[in-house]
DNA sequence: TAAATATACGAGTATCTACTCGTATATTTC
DNA sequence: GAAATATACGAGTAGATACTCGTATATTTA
């Protein structure tokens, strides 16, 4: 039974077209989700917008949940910069100041990638999706907890988990109304609105 | 070609057991759209929790978003009765007061009829059901924009509305976080926040 | 250069879903 | 009681979708 080399093949390095193809299909992926939703995006189309094959497209990918996985991971990725610069604003500043530092960068950030709504403002997704994109999800929620427990210094950490979980849902409430506004003035009033409402809820909670 | 006559037949009335029909498929609908969600609700579930074949069904609906709008109208109508006891709180009272008097029987209702939330907490319904609730979603942000006039009765109609707006996606976001609560203490506390991110948007808005 | 493997294709498959249709029975109308 | 119509059935249809498979080419490795 013991067997001293089972050579399972380890699979050979990708080639630089294929890491391409792989972004190119992410992008793609932005797209069809943010236009048709996740449920209705298909992959079909996700290859067609990529300009590829069906068959090309699984093989990078294993499952539609498993490219709904890397878009999320994509956004993770393009948010950090944003993170960093949210954290980087001081310690002593007021929560209003706070909550300037984040919502316009978030709400630019959803205009420039469609795709971003479609994956994180809504909660209910399809099992096999919303199991590939919690774990991007919690990472956000942690960001989140860690900003408002500045604010919150003597509060118990479920406390201000739960707090940073409220301020979560009214922002996902608030940025599908945001992102789809007819125009920018009303898209401008709205977002007042949501620094008002957050403003409102964390002062109070 | 002028045709005096041109008998086209009026439907027969509706029999007793074709009116039965009809609230078992809706009662079942309100199961199915809750369990699996607008888009994953088949038709054919529909008809099997209600006890009948898919021929039958259709009998009575034209189409899925047809039996959605059956069942976006059930909600109305009970839910009329709730509307009727928040309304009667006196003018006088204060935000506060009518938030706890409207949050309450909403969670209730919500709990209770647990298809409720799947029609309404999204606001990124597939086109055809989004078309056939639309109606009862106007009525209801008209409620609840009245209700939000009497605290603000300098303000403008639009702000209002806007503000109405925005109170009615607080709700939104956070209703199925209460609703899927994991024991009653989570979503009483859940229930609280939502009290208080109310009230904190509305005496600032 | 030759073997090995990554990339690429796109028609095809199994499965699912909204909805139909031919047919049969229950109820109402006259 | 008989014609007309509402109710009921459930197999069947057309269309869609996630994913596969046989095959062919490009690139890398030795």
């Amino acid at each position: 039974m013991t067997d001293p080399a089972v050579p399972i093949r380890t699979r050979r390095k990708r080639q630089a077209r294929g890491e391409e193809r792989i972004r190119e299909i992410v992008r793609a992926a932005a797209v069809v989700f943010a236009e048709r939703g996740p449920e209705a995006a298909t992959t079909n189309a996700i290859a067609a917008e990529a300009g590829i094959s069906p068959g090309s497209l699984y093989q990078f990918f294993s499952s539609k949940a498993d490219i709904a996985r890397a878009l999320s991971e994509h956004y993770a990725a393009e948010l950090s910069g944003v993170r960093q610069t949210i954290m980087d604003v001081g310690q002593g500043t007021s929560i209003e100041a706070s909550i300037d530092a984040v919502v316009g960068p978030l709400v630019a950030f959803s205009l420039a990638h469609p795709g971003f709504k479609a994956l994180f403002a809504r909660s209910d997704l399809p099992a096999d999706m919303r199991d590939a994109v919690a774990p991007v999800q919690q990472a956000m929620h942690q960001t989140v907890a860690t900003l408002i427990a500045r604010f919150m210094t003597e509060r118990d950490p479920a406390d201000v988990d739960r707090i940073a979980t409220v301020a979560i849902q009214i922002v996902r409430g608030m940025m599908p109304l945001i992102i789809e506004a007819p125009d920018p003035a009303t898209r401008d009033a709205l977002t007042a609105e949501l620094r008002t409402a957050l403003a409102g809820y964390l002062t109070r909670a």
